[in-house]
DNA sequence: TGATAATATGCGCAACTGCTTATATAGTCG
DNA sequence: CGACTATATAAGCAGTTGCGCATATTATCA
């Protein structure tokens, strides 16, 4: 069974990618419109280092996928199913801590859907 | 939006359980049925402790249920959700291999369902 | 009660991860 | 081309994490 080990590896860094609060927050941020890197750095209040990073390594471990437009670029969520996996989490979590905390609220508003269509300008 | 950050440590914790092969590989031996921690030790080969300390962790986490008996102690997946999610992250990675590699398969095999019922004996 | 088995924990170490400062690359505009 | 904007990368530090060894705890059994 030597030859599972790397699955397990594979899985195991996926799950690492959303293991950190700051990759959550630019998942939350660009999970219903794609957004430029100075986009997310304003909104999220965070060092153009850090971000830039963040992305990178979320982009080559698949989960985002990015879009050059001339001077910026334009980061995504690669696909629905793993913001859809966050939001699984969440109602889990939320489940889990059913009514007892405030924390509950905040956690089932994490990962909104988009509302069809949204007007760029 | 000061109140969303406790969320986002809470979620990224809940992945950051799941982001370590060692934890992964027990998610795997025991989301069919219970083991103690002498069986996973087995299975897994590992050491004691390092088993010891995951599955503790796990538990305070809320992965995993425990259950007391006599010299030794029981786990199981607290609830199918978890175990749920990590077949969808397994067959999200495995879709975008899509045929490229041979570990998709190994990582569709992954967590497989409980069949029905099980006697313990 | 003492011996033995099953599980958990304290401690120290090596590896990893995220953050910051400074700098590099790439694209736009004059 | 040179100045400016947007994004990426390098190097170093600090905090965290997983591991192993030894040991503590809890339960069984004679």
């Amino acid at each position: 069974m030597d030859k599972l080990d790397h699955a397990f590896d594979v899985l195991a860094s996926y799950f690492g990618v959303l293991s950190e609060p700051t990759r959550l927050r630019i998942m939350h941020a660009i999970c219903e419109e794609e957004k430029t890197v100075s986009q997310i750095v304003a909104e999220l209040g965070a060092t153009q280092t850090n971000i830039s990073r963040h992305l990178n390594m979320m982009h080559r471990s698949g989960v985002l996928a990015r879009r050059k437009a001339g001077n910026q670029v334009h980061y995504r969520a690669a696909d629905a199913a793993m913001v859809e996996i966050c939001r699984s989490v969440c109602s889990r979590i939320a489940t889990q801590l059913d009514q007892k905390k405030p924390l509950r609220g905040d956690l089932l508003r994490l990962m909104p859907r988009a509302k069809s269509k949204k007007r760029a300008a």
